[in-house]
DNA sequence: ACCTGAACACCGTTCAAGT
DNA sequence: ACCTGAACACCGTTCAAGT
């Protein structure tokens, strides 16, 4: 419930801020405010979900005026977007990492995968706001851009090392990786939205069959 | 960049209505408001996205009362639903109609997965609507979860159609659905974000690298 | 440079009142 | 039953003014 992007919710709650800086009227905030703005609107979203991030919330959350938000983004949509970008810069590392403990190989690959579906679920809102901040793919913050090719670059090349060892079909590797990133994607989606009528457990389940039919799929046959 | 989900948008437009029904000041509308109100939201969707859908645009594109609405839908979500579950009925024939006229079989399968994508993408923002209305899964309008599980039947249907021919594996048929149709929404999702860096062309030839890697990962092997 | 409050043009929603 | 305008409590954003 919470968590979901939502067209209305219920009443707004101030999201507490870590850490409660009130300050008097006198003082400037003085501090890595970007920062600041950037974590509370991440811990808003978490918590409420983006359709109850409101400037005006992150503002007060932070004892700072409605309006201290424009010396650092340049409107609303800049902040989600920054959001996002941070959201892919924690993907990939739990990718790389699902990697290497997972073994490099047919166990990383596997581990990516739950790893994937995993954060997705822990962490729906900032999932969802990562795959629709895009107004277009040209316009956005190139930020943006380049942290969710980063992320994107975990899985081409865990499938780049697998094609070298002769354990996948020589197919161009960004075909094999959006094909990959599809299935993973749409089960996060699909999970994220209800659509899968299954509970966690389910979703595992799920997870490990299409990672074996993701493998039979695209193993490479003896020669 | 129009059809895509904005957080800012340009200066608003009417969206005009099929009918213009410029009605006196002493007139009721009096026909189906409930249709006409749910037809211009479609319509106002697909032109400009779900973020410049408003109620006072609607009523206003009518030539009806800001709060006239409120008669027919409970709220704004309500409307919105109403929009998620008409794009799951058409999306439910598309579906069928592929699956005949592609030959009920392996080429209307991969039928059915090429003109689930082309939904997706020709109508980019009623086909975000109907993957981002809901709530949560409980509490969502009957209407579109009954329409949703529809068009995903017509998954299922093909599928065990398939491994009674023998085709498929002998997977849960619910198990195999989940994973198919997570790859096309995948895939759709991420192409309508612009996150596959690929023109129209090279996403039919994502789609069709999609559906044989599909059926190898499923079909079933010669006993 | 950085921050402020007042003001502007929007929203969704409620409600007493009209036919 | 169905529709109406006025009113309420919100928004994002702009801007002249403060330090």
């Amino acid at each position: 419930m919470a968590g979901s992007r939502t067209l209305k919710a219920g009443p707004p709650r101030p999201t507490p801020p870590v850490r409660v800086r009130r300050k008097r009227a006198d003082q400037y905030h003085h501090g890595d405010l970007r920062r600041a703005l950037l974590d509370q609107a991440v811990r808003t979203i978490q918590l409420h979900g983006v359709d109850e991030l409101t400037l005006r919330g992150v503002g007060r959350d932070l004892g700072v005026s409605r309006t201290a938000l424009y010396r650092h983004f340049a409107d609303k949509a800049a902040l989600v977007e920054a959001v996002a970008a941070q959201g892919f810069r924690t993907l990939r590392e739990r990718l790389t990492e699902a990697w290497t403990q997972g073994g490099e190989g047919g166990g990383g690959f596997a581990a990516m995968a739950a790893a994937y579906v995993h954060f997705a679920l822990e962490q729906p809102s900032h999932y969802r706001v990562m795959f629709g901040a895009a107004l277009d793919a040209a316009s956005c913050d190139p930020d943006l851009t380049v942290e969710g090719a980063g992320a994107f670059q975990a899985l081409v090349d865990a499938i780049t090392w697998q094609q070298r060892e002769g354990l996948l079909r020589d197919d161009d590797p960004l075909q094999l990786a959006n094909y990959v990133w599809s299935v993973v994607h749409g089960i996060s989606m699909l999970a994220l939205d209800g659509r899968l009528r299954a509970n966690s457990d389910e979703i595992d389940l799920l997870v490990s069959f299409a990672v074996k039919r993701i493998r039979t799929g695209i193993e490479k046959l003896d020669p």
